[in-house]
DNA sequence: CGTTGACAATTGGTTGGACCAATGGGACAT
DNA sequence: ATGTCCCATTGGTCCAACCAATTGTCAACG
């Protein structure tokens, strides 16, 4: 199941915890933005400890947790003795792409089209393998949340991010179930979530291809159903790309 | 390129630093292995970080960190005033997958067996694309891991692993880049790795099926070589779980 | 009796300061 | 010019204390 209470399903992802407040996670945004903003590059080497908890504002152990994270997320390497040096953008882990792509107000657009032509074809392969495993109660879902993406659910986008989990799930396969959920962070992080969601596109338009995909995979035309899902699955990269333009070149909303 | 130096490339990953001695990394290895072995379970909690700090015999900034490690990895969620909660292995990042697959002596065939059946269309994708845009310098390069493949390199496996690394920068994408490199860190920690390296089948054996595509390339054949590609994957991962079972068996080596 | 609100125990977050340990470069002797 | 040794720099660990969020308890109140 993908919804948390079966009972009033009224809306999708209510309300979000304030954010935390907590020193490392600040001085580690602050530090991922000025590398990602090159203020240091790779092979470079951060301030020592001491100087940046003085910079800070903060104990040396803050900026020590902070640097735990930045060397979780693959951007940086320390050295006992020597100091934290810089590592290439290559080297980073994935969790460092939302950051990335999104650092500011500015959207790495490159970076953002090389994402799309890594995901389309890896959704695709994951949605075989969906068509191909589903259960009945899983096909439920699907129609569940189809229908919530006609309906008037306050967020389509959300929608859409849990059908590409709920897919994930259909492909019984735990990896994909990861890549599918590390997929529904970094689009939370994108270019339609919070203040940039007005320059979305409505989700709405895909239902004809989505009620066309599910009407095959029902009469168990599995290669007619990957076929329209490789159109929906274009479709949304398009409209991801087109909204990144806009959110960038500060265009106005579509509609 | 991928050698870090044009004049002699001699061997390929020479060396590897004696294994770091960083308490806090000891301390989360451990409390890695406690979760991933059931001892604590999704939703259940860890014990209090002043108790972890007494039972490690560490003091409590280790633990916290070690603890950082486990947050950035997915595994756990830390609440103020609540404890350290376990997550579900669905929320697991990436960079946990290989202590998840391989954790002490033990294969998780199910998983590697999933990751398996995600990674193959992965890479053909990415070999797809790297036959698409690759340059001349970079088909010279590939030629020369394809000699050493075949010469009497000391570790045809991490030759194999660099060909990999290769191949993402053909693509001329970050994010396939990225990839590979979390590809290849996977692989390092893999079945034919280490100890388990005698249980590997001799990647020479791929040989005629990397000159066969070789030359599909350089003719201009891409589909014959994309269909070459896609026999060397399948090779490839049949051999890693043939090899996975016979380590998980304890069977002899092959050769 | 049920609800509310204040309190207290638990547990993570932060601080300051001290000392240990690895690294790398510079001073010195050869 | 070269090799050795020392030491300043910088990350790693420890300690002890206090701040702050969460939760459960329990008394006061309606």
């Amino acid at each position: 199941m993908v919804l948390e209470n079966d009972a009033a399903p009224a809306r999708v992802v209510p309300f979000r915890p304030p954010a935390r407040r907590r020193l490392h996670e600040d001085v580690a945004d602050q530090l991922r933005d000025a590398i990602f903003d090159g203020r240091y590059l790779a092979g470079e080497k951060l301030p020592p400890e001491r100087e940046l908890a003085d910079e800070f504002k903060v104990n040396r152990t803050s900026v020590r947790e902070a640097i735990k994270v930045l060397e979780g997320l693959g951007l940086v390497a320390v050295r006992h003795g020597d100091g934290v040096t810089v590592r290439p953008r290559t080297e980073a882990s994935f969790d460092a792409l939302p950051s990335m792509i999104f650092h500011g107000d500015h959207i790495h657009i490159t970076l953002l089209n090389q994402m799309v032509e890594v995901m389309a074809p890896l959704l695709l392969e994951m949605g075989r393998l969906a068509i191909e495993r589903h259960t009945p109660e899983q096909l439920a879902d699907l129609h569940r949340l189809r229908d919530q993406l006609a309906g008037d659910a306050e967020d389509r986008h959300s929608v859409l991010r849990e059908i590409v989990v709920l897919l994930s799930d259909m492909t019984r396969n735990t990896i994909w179930q990861m890549l599918a959920r590390r997929m529904r962070a970094f689009l939370e992080a994108g270019p339609m979530a919070g203040a940039r969601r007005r320059y979305g596109r409505d989700p709405a338009r895909l239902i004809p291809k989505i009620d066309a995909c599910l009407t095959f995979i029902e009469s168990g035309q599995r290669e007619a159903a990957v076929h329209e899902l490789q159109g929906i699955i274009r479709q949304i990269y398009e409209a991801v790309l087109h909204d990144a333009h806009n959110a960038e070149n500060g265009a106005e909303p579509d509609e």
